[in-house]
DNA sequence: TCAGTGATTAGG
DNA sequence: CTAATCACTGAG
């Protein structure tokens, strides 16, 4: 599935505050299994940032979980949460250096348990990776929206430093 | 404000 | 094996 704009490896293997701010305004697409893609985009994102940070699940260590974000940038972390709904991450940096972007919102659609039942995230897409996979991919739109910046949302058992970092991003 | 819902994890 | 926890949502 090659389009010209899907973003590539190099996009992804940087650090995660730039890859959550930079997802902002970039359209996700999703190829359910006839028919044609939808796309769709991103609107709001978080950065998980390695084992220092205390409200990534890479800080209490590497389960068969969060076994994904150990590999390289790129690669979909999804995760099953209060027995109803996935969650969509986007795994960022290089091998071994556990970090993930926390998709939140696209348009038209906010919370992140809420845009995963819309267009059909689930289990099946742990471990995909975004610059091959003929199932998802993530596209450059030459947008470059206004981007706000606030503290992540559902993470106050991570102390208030971690709590208190401005890692959610949004238009 | 708060119940629902079940996978995941740490601990015995 | 058990029990606590949970990067949430929708109803009231």
């Amino acid at each position: 599935m090659g389009s010209v704009k899907r973003l590539a490896r190099e996009f992804y293997t940087r650090d995660v505050l730039g890859v959550a701010q930079e997802l902002v305004g970039k359209h996700l697409v999703v190829r359910p299994d006839s028919g044609p893609p939808g796309r769709f985009m991103i609107t709001e994102t978080e950065a998980y940032r390695g084992h220092e940070d205390k409200a990534c699940h890479a800080s209490r260590g590497r389960t068969k979980r969060t076994d994904v974000m150990y590999g390289v940038g790129g690669l979909v972390y999804v995760y099953f949460v209060y027995g109803m709904y996935w969650m969509f991450n986007v795994v960022t940096s290089v091998e071994n250096d556990p970090q993930a972007v926390l998709i939140r919102g696209i348009e038209g659609f906010d919370g992140p348990g809420r845009l995963t039942r819309v267009i059909g995230i689930d289990r099946s897409f742990y471990g995909e990776d975004l610059t091959v996979s003929s199932r998802i991919w993530i596209e450059d739109t030459g947008l470059k929206p206004v981007i706000r910046s606030s503290q992540r949302i559902g993470v106050d058992y991570a102390g208030e430093y971690w709590r208190t970092r401005p890692w959610r991003y949004h238009i």
